[in-house]
DNA sequence: ACCCAGGCATTGG
DNA sequence: CCAATGCATGGG
């Protein structure tokens, strides 16, 4: 194992604790103390260390893509919410980093897989897919390329629990060639017009791609039920609050809705 | 046997 | 522009 640094604050329990509470992820595998993910056709493991994370193998490819996985890049130095409730879970999850999806296709297809559903039942159908079209490496399997999954039929994914409705958005997406190079210089709200112009894809999914692929600081899925529901609990006197309602309230953390979304939703799963 | 869960497109007013 | 509807699985 080799040692790599992480910018402070870092707190590798909390980064991690997406990978553990909805269930496995056999493409981000909790596994023994670890998060393992398949790098090109190598298996990384990623450990718990001071001031940083072991990792196995450690070199140029890998070293960069753990960073970005383990949110190297979202600017915790600068987070100091005024908002007192923000502030409170800024400190009591300090070091919270909110991982970042490195494969645009794998962000898409999850997010189309845990439309409506719940993220339990989405992780059941997503996992069989990536072992059904995946490539296992150690225990991790890499995720099915858009490549690959460009030449299945709708019955392929059907018969995996995807409704037929799900199956052709994610058939289309394959065979879409989408440039995500490209869409990832545009300004949000341009990313969110491209992506929003394929079939499948609407304002909340875009909203998670700009929060967990490309990082976007002013990333604010106010659409987002678990979001709403926390906001309405955080803010709302016990009122359910609608959507409308939820995107004001993101104003407050201006520049920094995502992270102040990703703090909201963890201090809400958190025991007290 | 229901009902809900981190949506979306389609249809009809 | 807004309301109603169908879709798929897993847990309660």
């Amino acid at each position: 194992m080799a040692f790599l640094a992480m910018p402070q604050p870092f707190d590798f329990e909390h980064t991690t604790e997406r990978f553990r509470v909805f269930g496995l992820d056999l493409a981000n595998l909790w596994h023994e103390g670890g998060l393992h993910r398949v790098v090109g056709t190598r298996e990384v493991r990623i450990e718990a260390a001071p001031g940083g994370v072991d990792v196995e193998p450690l070199d140029d490819e890998t070293r960069p893509l753990v960073r970005t996985l383990l949110g190297a890049d979202f600017d915790l130095g600068a987070f100091a919410p005024a908002d007192p409730i923000l502030a409170r879970l800024r400190m009591q999850l300090d070091g919270f980093r909110p991982p970042i999806a490195p494969d645009p296709f794998e962000m898409l297809v999850g997010a189309i897989t845990a439309q409506q559903i719940s993220l339990f039942a989405a992780f059941a159908v997503r996992n069989r897919f990536v072992e059904r079209y995946g490539v296992r490496a150690d225990h991790a399997y890499a995720f099915p390329t858009a490549e690959r999954v460009a030449g299945l039929q709708q019955d392929d994914l059907t018969t995996l629990g995807y409704s037929r409705r799900k199956a052709d958005y994610v058939l289309s997406l394959a065979r879409s060639g989408l440039d995500f190079d490209s869409i990832a210089q545009l300004p949000d709200d341009e990313v969110k017009a491209a992506l929003t112009a394929l079939p499948g894809i609407g304002e909340w999914t875009a909203d998670w791609f700009l929060a967990r692929h490309l990082a976007r600081p002013r990333a604010w899925p106010a659409g987002d039920l678990a979001l709403r529901k926390v906001v309405s609990d955080f803010y709302g006197d016990g009122r359910p609050l609608t959507t409308e309602e939820v995107r004001e309230i993101g104003a407050r953390f201006e520049p920094f809705q995502n992270l102040a979304a990703h703090y909201l939703l963890l201090g809400h799963r958190m025991p007290g």
